[in-house]
DNA sequence: TCATAAAATGAGTGATTACTCACTTACAAA
DNA sequence: TTTGTAAGTGAGTAATCACTCATTTTATGA
């Protein structure tokens, strides 16, 4: 990839998670990377494909995040790594979720990276520990994670995310 | 209102709640409701003013939630009301929480309905019940619902609602 | 029946949109 | 040094954007 390349992707990034796919035009883009607006459709053909590639590029970077999850074997360990992941979201890294928690109310094309895999895990994991429902348990993990990445992604240091992470894993009683 | 004036409140709605604010544009609203792009501006100024109107309408059918649940004095049955909540979102008020969760994503001036005098009763209610740190019970709870409204309003009917709803409530002692 | 105002129209506005294309520049292999 | 290829530019394009306004239609009360 170009150094040039990298700026495209990087401001588009930026624009697109702070003001929508929708509501940033390419020459924007351009005039953020500091870079012509030709180049814009030269490198990505399009401004569907310039989003395409960021996703791309934010897919391998959640693969990393769900692998060593899946090789976990302690059913206890596997869920309290699973809770703790939103509240682990570094900065390099927000624009990257925050666009694509805001991409899943425009388009159902982009219904977000797949986790399937690990909540099968997850779910297993809550069977091992006796639950009665463990079906319903994921379900309801995924409802409380999924609320607690839009909090973090919106409203950061708004409340104390320490503190309410350890409240939550002595909910499910793994401390 | 002019029957007109409804019809363009509607389909704005819809078409703001599918496609996005941005991605809507007036000609579109106006083929929609079947009615001459002008009239648009002559009701409601600009495009913003039909965005303003629109969340006027749902703030009072919000207020209409909340109120009931202000004049509760159980605590047991305060809380369960507030779980059930985004569970019984009816087909006609669909449209608006969809537009509604997807602006917070867009533009921080449109951060949702206040629901803030509602969270206060519901830590006063936690600390009743011998909650042992109920201002992080009130943070988790607001997460869970929030992403209960989520997926309600994404996938809807993909999982079981009441058998979600119940293992919610018994996870609080509610039942 | 007529006067007045509000409701409604639709052609027209300049600005902006995503995208194209002829062209220039940079660079590495022959 | 020449040549071929990819990188990069920027002026230009048709379409669409939000919005205006002169004009016509409709509704209402005297």
């Amino acid at each position: 990839m170009t150094e040039k390349q990298i700026k495209i992707l990087g401001s588009a990034l930026e624009l697109f998670a702070e003001e929508g796919f929708q509501g940033t035009s390419t020459s924007k883009i351009a005039k953020a990377a500091g870079v012509s607006e030709g180049l814009i459709f030269r490198h990505f053909k399009n401004k569907e494909g310039l989003l395409n590639a960021i996703l791309v590029q934010g897919q391998s970077m959640a693969i990393t995040y769900i692998s060593p999850l899946m090789e976990m074997t302690d059913p206890k360990e596997m869920l309290s790594a699973i809770i703790s992941m939103p509240f682990q979201i570094e900065e390099t890294e927000h624009k990257f979720w925050r666009l694509l928690y805001a991409l899943k109310w425009q388009q159902q094309k982009y219904n977000s990276v797949s986790f399937d895999a690990m909540w099968e895990k997850a779910q297993q994991a809550f069977k091992d520990l006796g639950y009665s429902d463990p079906k319903a348990e994921v379900i309801i993990l995924e409802m409380l994670l999924d609320g607690a990445a839009t909090v973090i992604l919106l409203k950061d240091e708004q409340f104390n995310k320490v503190k309410t992470l350890n409240a939550i894993k002595t909910k499910y009683n793994l401390d």
